[in-house]
DNA sequence: GGTGAGCTCATCCATTCGGATGATCCGGGA
DNA sequence: TCCCGGATCATCCGAATGGATGAGCTCACC
């Protein structure tokens, strides 16, 4: 009895190459192919697959975030296998949150992601090395929770603004700015704007 | 006579993909794939294809304008179609001033790459319709060119250092790390560090 | 031998930033 | 009802940043 698995990328390419690659297995049965977030849910309701390969970033619509979190609660609920390119700390915590059996940097070997969807059919939880301590990492020092309007800040912040620019973006006067940047970096653990950016970015706050 | 391509891309699956879309037509054929820069050059230098599909992005070794400028170098040489994600405007000029024959972004249709391989196999230049209008404004406005010791700088102000630990890291005064910080301001017409930040990012600087 | 670009350093000065501290207001939960 | 977290604003002050300007030094190039 092979596993069913359902494709979701917005890449027409890489969808290709997964189906290429799981069709070369006996194990494993692709049962559909979707774009976007929306579409992933419709199918996987119809076609009840035992997996889902899911990338992180969809392009227009809900995130693979979303996604996981909207694919757990069907019933059943399939296991979630997160697969892209980038790794970044919100993200992966983000995702394993929402539900997601694990998590496969998309340079893996064609053999490693069969394995995960094995494993994950299996109910295991499926995390490269790399990320697995990471995760650990992060369950021990949880990141930090910033705020709506924290991270509203934070984003004119990484285009550049002064504390002027985004207190007038934000109909507040600098003194709030200040205030709430303040916060920021007190959660953040740096002192200077600039390495805020760089947190921010190294944990993809933003 | 069909067209020979080469692949070159770091993730396998993305090769797979590619190789599936390219084999479902007849006008192109696969003769090898590469996951390296450096393997892609010796590849070509065998097998002689009419078009190279390189992603920019190659992990370890030598990227993919590098990869470029290696590939036109041969006799003879074969067009280079670069195939990626993103769209950063130094990495747009990179690529076209190395000698590409264009740019796809790896999120169009199949359709899109077997018809820009055919157009760069008969030498045309191919752009996705909002890349080209970039390139030519960016040869109507090129971009400044930051020198090694400014690329450094602005390194490590993208990481958040200060002046003073840019200056210890340089092994300079901090007189001279402002001096290199106003000509980079200059440069990328902005006027405070975090602008900076926002727009070597912005034109794939750093 | 001159010229220019790039790297280095310096000084002066206005603006911005960051830290500390405290206050008000509001909404939701104990 | 009282308390707390979040958002708002304020003031004071030292440190960092940005702008202007000038200058010496090396190296490649003409």
């Amino acid at each position: 009895m092979s596993v069913t698995v359902l494709i979701v990328d917005d890449h027409p390419v890489v969808r290709s190459g997964l189906r290429a690659v799981l069709d070369a297995d006996a194990g494993v049965q692709v049962i559909g192919e979707a774009a976007t977030g929306e579409e992933a849910v419709t199918l996987a309701t119809h076609l009840r697959p035992d997996v889902v390969l899911c990338d992180l970033r969809l392009g227009a619509g809900i995130d693979g975030i979303q996604t996981t979190a909207a694919l757990r609660a069907l019933e059943p609920a399939p296991a979630v296998l997160i697969l892209t390119t980038f790794d970044r700390d919100a993200e992966v915590l983000g995702a394993i949150e929402a539900g997601a059996a694990g998590y496969l940097l998309k340079d893996v070997a064609p053999s490693a992601i069969l394995a995960g969807i094995q494993r994950a059919a299996r109910g295991d939880t499926v995390l490269t090395p790399e990320l697995a301590s990471r995760v650990l990492k992060g369950l021990r020092d949880p990141l930090p929770k910033l705020t709506e309007r924290e991270i509203e800040v934070l984003r004119h912040l990484a285009e550049g603004a002064a504390n002027k620019e985004i207190a007038r973006a934000l109909y507040v006067t600098e003194a709030t700015v200040k205030s709430h940047l303040a916060h920021i970096f007190t959660k953040l653990g740096v002192d200077s704007r600039s390495r805020a950016i760089h947190q921010a970015r190294e944990r993809g706050l933003i």
